[in-house]
DNA sequence: TAAAAAATACCAACCAGTCGGTATGTTGTA
DNA sequence: TACAACATACCGACTGGTTGGTATTTTTTA
């Protein structure tokens, strides 16, 4: 009967891909059902399971798929332009904050949300969401080690621990705006972050 | 026949809560049946239900035991005994990192764990989580406000927002923590957090 | 027409929650 | 102080519905 709305062969795949970006984030992993996810995505089960041997192997495939998909945007953001390293770590965090808005399930992370619930029951799946991560702060650390070289070389701290920790911020703000019901106090905290790495560059030369 | 395991009368409602301070941190909220509650607390899901209307109402009142049980924990801590309303902070954020050892379950945070999962379908978990990490912020903010007015009066920012950032860091660690599979990375965070408050009390006055 | 892609129908295990009933107090009263 | 009346705490089999996953059939396209 409907036939007008079936999907065009061959983005089952993606739809159901796209359609867990959404639910999983809303709703949390282990709450979504295989139906839930075939429902949003206009699928039947028969599809899923023909791309997805399971849910599990559906998760480690939506943790890539949001990869890709931020690690798209982050590249085409154009804080990028700035010539000072420093410039562009600060733009990433700025950046970062003015994501900061409307329904929280929009702005919130699907891996931090993921390996929350499953890190000790799913190892593949956390492995899964640890990559995603990692790819991500990979993609800071080079600017933040220039900065780092340019503006506090003896700093005792490290790129790769200040890019974790830019992370950990982020993270964090996504849980108190859950809490909360907002983006407002998500954004307080990105503040705080911004803060913080002015200073860390910004400290006098040693006397 | 088990006459002799037969838990004590009266015993069964704090069980219950206890078992699900740890199974629910371990497995998250959604995935952790009823029938783990019961098993993990030896009570039988009559038991449950006699004292817990519902599923969510037990998250409810784990919330409120996790804010009793940490709330002890904190108020006996001594890092209350500093004169100097920094020392008391950055005691506290001491505190908070020489707790991060041992298996990930067992040093994480359960409303953290639930508000992420919950945020959107479970109302009265979700303002049951934000109340208890309301709570704990609450007894951060006085200490916060003191030292800022001894060291730091002119600062653009709040002790409430200060106090909350810290929890952001704090939450966020413990899902770097989860994704990676060990406390080292969360550490690591709440020194930058540290140094963070450090600084801020640290600048010189304007000039 | 062969093979991939998707739909349909179905299963056994499991889920939150219910129910009738028992064991163990606690309270009122003579 | 004895005992009836009642309340609380607990038990575990059971229910309707849902779960992740499978087996089979139909459709599409190369």
């Amino acid at each position: 009967m409907n036939q007008a709305t079936r999907i065009p062969r061959g983005e089952a795949r993606r739809r159901i891909l796209d359609a867990a970006l959404n639910v999983i984030r809303a709703q949390g992993y282990s709450a979504t059902s295989v139906d839930d996810l075939c429902k949003a995505a206009g699928v039947t089960k028969g599809a899923f399971f023909h791309h997805f041997a399971s849910k599990e192997e559906l998760g480690v495939a939506a943790a890539q798929h949001w990869s890709d998909m931020t690690g798209g945007l982050f590249a085409g953001a154009d804080y990028h332009r700035h010539a000072d390293p420093l410039d562009r770590v600060l733009g990433y965090i700025d950046f970062r904050r003015d994501i900061l808005a409307g329904e929280v399930s929009e702005f919130t992370c699907l891996v931090g949300t993921m390996v929350q619930e499953i890190y000790d029951t799913h190892p593949d799946l956390r492995a899964a969401c640890n990559r995603t991560i990692a790819s991500h702060v990979a993609t800071l650390v080079e600017d933040i080690r220039q900065a780092r070289e340019m503006h506090a070389p003896d700093a005792d701290w490290s790129a790769e621990s200040l890019a974790w920790h830019t992370q950990a911020v982020l993270q964090g703000a996504f849980i108190l705006a859950k809490a909360k019901g907002g983006a407002a106090i998500a954004a307080d905290s990105v503040r705080h972050l911004r803060r913080y790495v002015e200073m860390l560059f910004a400290e006098a030369p040693a006397e």
